[in-house]
DNA sequence: CATAGTGTACTATAAGCGTGTGACACTTCG
DNA sequence: CGAAGTGTCACACGCTTATAGTACACTATG
């Protein structure tokens, strides 16, 4: 179970943690029947609220990727799997076409639009150049 | 004078404005010396209220891109060009970087990762068409 | 001079986000 | 049974954005 939240972000963190679960279920991080981690743990470890976890997990229900298990926990779907791989795909989709059109429209020289992005592409898609053996 | 603005955007209307001020500049399409339009003006053409755009110009005075003549508008700096297009590269750059560094860790194939970015590096870097060219 | 246009300042309202606190119903386990 | 842990709800508070309206000092133009 691995997590990336941004504080300072105009993202709100409810939604980073969406789909920080999201991404998770969609690697195989968390399996159909799950429970996923506890509106206070989950909180405690993020250093947010738990109302703010909880409003993340409506939303996530509201999704059909977890059902609210009363007195237990959440649980993932059976559906979440091919859900959550449809999901991420979209809003990774999403992120990359908003990112590479304001790159476009600002005038920025395509030479040096194409570097930048082969620069970031091969960073992240090697061994991250910095030992870095945290895996989920 | 290019503007796109999305009012839906997490990123706030004043920040957006910001920024396109900046690419205009860095792209040429404002000069040394000229005045950018009237917050009144803008705000018109931008359905943003004149605040908004307000707040938007003293972020770009804070920057040392334009300055303030009272009873005329805002001028375009001598320092602006070198300024702005080194806030262009880094501010794409930046967004480049945190959505390619989210994909990196959703888990999502690099395989289908780096097909998404050509697609949509081929789809700004043409005419805006969706061909096949055998350029580069 | 009068007028229009400029940036600027101030108050007020509303919405969304995040935190803080407290409480409730439920399930699990000792 | 009782205690601990679960999701859920309600209220309050502060903060940031954005809108709305009003007013002021300045500059350019006729």
């Amino acid at each position: 179970m691995w997590f990336d939240i941004h504080p300072d972000s105009p993202i709100p963190i409810f939604e980073q943690i969406v789909s920080q679960v999201i991404f998770n279920i969609a690697s195989g991080g968390l399996a159909v029947g799950d429970l996923i981690p506890s509106v206070r743990d989950l909180g405690m470890r993020l250093t947010v609220h738990p109302n703010t976890v909880a409003k993340a997990f409506q939303e996530l229900e509201r999704l059909g990727v977890v059902t609210a298990r009363r007195g237990r926990g959440m649980e993932v779907t059976p559906d979440a799997p091919k859900l959550c791989q449809a999901e991420r795909r979209e809003r990774i989709s999403q992120r990359i076409r908003e990112a590479l059109r304001e790159a476009a429209s600002s005038g920025l020289p395509r030479d040096e639009l194409r570097r930048l992005v082969e620069e970031e592409l091969n960073y992240h898609g090697n061994g991250k150049r910095r030992e870095r053996q945290q895996s989920d």
